[in-house]
DNA sequence: CGTCTGACACTTA
DNA sequence: TTAAGTGCCAGAC
């Protein structure tokens, strides 16, 4: 079981509806300073498909500017899907939305 | 094996 | 408040 094992594990049980910074993933896998290993590991992502990326934030609640996946209009529609409420400036209501068990 | 880069976060000026 | 600098982990060269 690796850090970058452990940060799918847990972006993987996030609920619909729900999402988590990167600075929250790396501070559940071990380590909070990890942010940059935690966006590496879903930038390879080889769970794609099982492991919702789009659902993994900035901690201000803002998305990645170039995301890989297919952009970052695609995850704000994926995320509104699921019920996240987006603010005009295109950011995520961390209030409200922040899975934090 | 050593060095650089990258979907970040935090502190200080 | 905004901008710049620093530190962390993992992967690629």
């Amino acid at each position: 079981m690796s850090f970058n094992d452990r940060v799918y594990e847990i972006v993987r049980q996030i609920p619909e509806g729900k999402v988590l910074s990167y600075g929250q993933v790396a501070c559940m896998a071990g380590s909070w300073r990890a942010s940059r290993a935690v966006g590496y590991a879903l930038h390879r992502n080889p769970y794609q498909g099982k492991v919702p990326c789009h659902r993994v934030v900035f901690q201000d609640g803002r998305l990645a500017k170039g995301f890989v996946f297919g952009g970052s209009g695609v995850q704000r529609q994926l995320l509104e899907a699921e019920g996240v409420r987006f603010t005009d400036e295109g950011c995520v209501d961390m209030g409200k939305c922040r899975w934090n068990p």
